[in-house]
DNA sequence: TTGGAGTGTCAACAAAGCTGACGTATTGTG
DNA sequence: CACAATACGTCAGCTTTGTTGACACTCCAA
């Protein structure tokens, strides 16, 4: 009360505010993947395919190695989801030509025309949400859930997102 | 080119931008749930357990219906990890005393004590990832989230920050 | 050339979601 | 009062997606 400064400045920091903000999170996420999981029900698939295709569009030719350390996954349960992927003709993997322990992996036709009805179903929520809010409030959204990332993950998000033109 | 204000207000909702959008949420939400995941391992209980201790701290004497319809999930799955809960002696499941065959839900001193333990190191994240960013980015950060929920989703949220004082 | 490190696959198991069916206690209504 | 509806719990069985353990193929360097 002293110092009005300091305490406008730290208003948003409450426990109450956070809580919020943690509810806001929990019910935010759980609406950005109802879109595709509606879609990927229909196929029998489920959200660890949708990633693998994601990433796996984002970075064709990725390994099998590059996608465990960016999925935080197992290889044994992306190799689950790879394989039915791969039998039902939506990614190929190709053996490695330099090294060839290594399998690259990319999307056929089939897997890129699903990754445009995932990805076009959540960009439309997302485009919604984006216009709704306006420049400003995106800009902020983007800062508070890069600051939220873990260390690795963050060398991750950056990474992709300078590859990405 | 033509008209620059309009595109000017529009680039924040290039594809490429909206794909940064959703790769942001999902390293952010890794990131959020990554430390109280790490004491739940510990005590063998899982993310579940998490959200329906969260609830029922948030909203003490919750009848277990209503619990249903803010997670969403069917009452065979809740019923499990409720159960677990009650025989820990984290939850006491007392007979509703207007209607006997609801039950409300409390935390024990002991649930009490795992709720703050998960929610001291969730708030802990939030909060250093709010300071760097900011109050006017944190502000945006919700309007955005706010936006992005489903219509039921968006009413439960709402209502719960509504009764939060 | 051979042994260790890297990469990927198969088998078996666990957590936590789901559906369907059913039992019990309680409430409210015709 | 009789009976349908509601709230809750439980059993059985299935699915997805995570886990560990064991193992085979490939590469590279001593």
């Amino acid at each position: 009360m002293s110092d009005p400064i300091r305490s406008e400045n730290l208003l948003y920091l409450t426990d109450e505010q956070l809580r919020q903000g943690i509810e806001a999170m929990y019910f935010a996420y759980r609406g950005f993947t109802a879109d595709p999981d509606r879609i990927l029900e229909s196929l029998a698939y489920g959200r660890a395919h949708h990633r693998a295709i994601h990433f796996i569009n984002r970075a064709p030719g990725t390994t099998v190695t590059n996608l465990l350390d960016i999925l935080g996954v197992t290889k044994q349960s992306l190799n689950r989801v790879l394989r039915t992927l791969i039998e039902d003709g939506l990614v190929e993997s190709r053996v490695g030509t330099s090294d060839r322990r290594e399998r690259n992996l990319y999307l056929t036709d089939d897997g890129t025309a699903l990754e445009h009805r995932l990805s076009d179903s959540q960009r439309g929520r997302l485009r919604a949400a984006f216009r709704e809010a306006g420049p400003e409030d995106v800009a902020g959204f983007r800062r508070v859930l890069e600051a939220m990332m873990e260390g690795e993950m963050k060398r991750q998000y950056k990474s992709l997102r300078e590859s990405g033109k």
